[in-house]
DNA sequence: GCTCTAAGTGCAAACGTTTACATCTTTTCT
DNA sequence: AGAAAAGATGTAAACGTTTGCACTTAGAGC
């Protein structure tokens, strides 16, 4: 990069008014006179002009920058809340910083560092699990944080999700009043806080208030492979009904049933808890416990904004409406 | 945000130095002795002293960060695109700016030049077309530009694909071969340059050149839907194989055959040209023309890496091998 | 006509780094 | 032993803004 060709200077100069004035245009400063205010926006097109937002951050200490972490980028879940998080973001004018943290070359709370490092003025996070130094580092730079789509261990950041145990419980009820006896749990993450501390504690509590038999939770389910070698176990474990953390899994799930001559949903019903796009796609199509993915990232950020300017915020822990979206692979009644 | 509470000052007091010295220390200049270089690091420790990155990139004039300009970031073809520079960048210490056009709230010069007023050292643009004031700003500013997996209209920036004329004559000639007579091509955008400059030519040339009769070419299919409902009209043109660019699309396309009684592949074959995950997901699977998306992400970040830091760079329109991929939805012969 | 207020503007000090240059030590070479 | 080179450190000027404060001017109120 080279020396900036247009500085707030040039424009002073040329405009013949002092950088303070410039500045004051620039930044809708209304004490300028609209002869002033005039001569100077004609002088900044002239001259091509562009405020430098590095010398603005530094100067101002806001860099209208907000950091996001995902845990992977070509998951559509994280995708969808990301669409709705960058659409509030753009209205807001701020820009993203995107850092995905499955990628182990560096560990989440170096991740975390370098972007408070770029002074981003909040973050959103969206990974299962925040990790204490991070935590740690978000407090000692007063950085808000808003979690979407996840929560923390002990609630201390502002969070967006939907209430993951009603839901669950909502679709554990629909597999058995369709007469399934043997229902199965499929998560991703077992240490994700959302699983820990409420899908498998409501899969476990269901279990047992209906006596239900022995609970059944498959854990580290992650992707399509998995999910597809998964099935032979169900099969085995004599499952008639499954709840699917990941849609991906989900459908790995599906084919490996339709491939070995299964039918679904009569032989296994599946409904997964996370309807993106992949869920509706696939044949049967999938039941799904609908998420407001993309409002729920709209959300998140719309807080996100308040709590950057110190605006008080009513409610810091929103849980948004689900629905639960009978599709094809439950039966019909 | 407030005053930063430990600077580069503070630690140069603690540990008895300058702050340039600290600076060194920080940044592995390694003309500073072992004795101050520890002296310093424990006192980073002990004082939590983060660097900001602001201020270095307003001192240094480089900010380690590039821009990504992308159409939807829920589209898997750009998400995984967005991994391979993902990881590439993380290799590297670049943090990404990620900002979606789609949205049109803002226009793309716009987004763009917000970016470049961000002081990112580099761009990695995905979207269809560059406007003419965008591709101004870049060379005002100097600021180097890789596009990947699209191409500028007159090749005056680097660029990371495959040789789509050269893929979808392939495509097509399997069709042909497979006895289809009536062949079609469905693109997205018409006024994207990948398609205007080489699909659809190459399309036009191969019907012509083999005396199929009446090309035809049916754009502006986007998404699931506009997949679905154009199904009925390649029936009533007679169509028997098409190539169609968005998997999302195809699997439109293919669910409403299915859904209308018909056959994959005996009524209609179909070709993706953008093979994400969706492709590999339904049933009947689909032939796509795969392209190495992650790798493509991968090399044109590379290849920013260099521009950026003024190395040589050998070739700067690079196509990358692609792989025509037989599934279910092409006869198997 | 005089004081007071408000609007419009400029001055200059921040903001937290990097880095060219200068200075002082120490080592190496002859 | 003396000169030259290399190594270690400090000084201070950038980088391009924002912003508190001070100043000027002009109109309002009396």
């Amino acid at each position: 990069m080279h020396k900036q060709e247009v500085t707030i200077y040039d424009v002073a100069r040329e405009a013949k008014v002092s950088m303070a004035t410039v500045s004051r245009v620039v930044n809708g400063n209304n004490n300028v006179s609209k002869e002033t205010r005039d001569r100077v926006l004609e002088v900044i097109k002239r001259l091509h002009y562009q405020p430098n937002a590095v010398a603005q951050g530094l100067a101002s200490k806001r860099t209208t920058t907000v950091g996001l972490i995902v845990p992977d980028l070509t998951n559509l879940y994280f995708a969808e809340l990301s669409k709705g998080i960058d659409d509030i973001a753009l209205l807001y004018k701020y820009n993203i910083i995107i850092t995905s943290i499955e990628n182990r070359l560096m560990k989440e709370d170096q991740v975390i560092q370098s972007l408070l490092n770029k002074q981003v003025d909040g973050v959103i996070y969206m990974a299962n699990r925040l990790p204490n130094e991070a935590a740690e580092a978000f407090k000692r730079t007063n950085t808000p944080v808003v979690l979407a789509g996840t929560r923390n261990n002990r609630d201390e950041f502002a969070s967006v999700t939907i209430d993951y145990k009603k839901a669950d419980t909502e679709a554990l009820n629909l597999l058995m009043h369709d007469g399934k006896k043997n229902l199965a749990l499929v998560v991703g993450d077992e240490d994700a806080v959302v699983n820990g501390e409420n899908r498998i504690p409501a899969y476990n509590e269901f279990i047992k208030e209906n006596n239900l038999g022995e609970p059944h939770v498959y854990t580290g389910v992650k992707d399509y492979s998995d999910g597809y070698n998964l099935y032979p176990q169900l099969v085995k474990d004599g499952i008639d009904g499954i709840i699917v953390t990941r849609d991906i899994s989900s459908v790995g799930i599906l084919n490996s049933a339709i491939d070995a001559g299964k039918k679904i949903p009569e032989d296994l019903e599946i409904i997964t808890a996370s309807a993106t796009q992949l869920a509706s796609v696939v044949r049967p199509a999938l039941t799904t416990i609908k998420q407001p993915l993309y409002d729920m990232g709209a959300v998140a950020m719309r807080m996100l904004t308040k709590l950057m300017n110190n605006e008080e915020v009513d409610e810091t822990h929103i849980e948004l409406p689900y629905e639960l979206v009978k599709k094809q692979s439950t039966l019909n009644r």
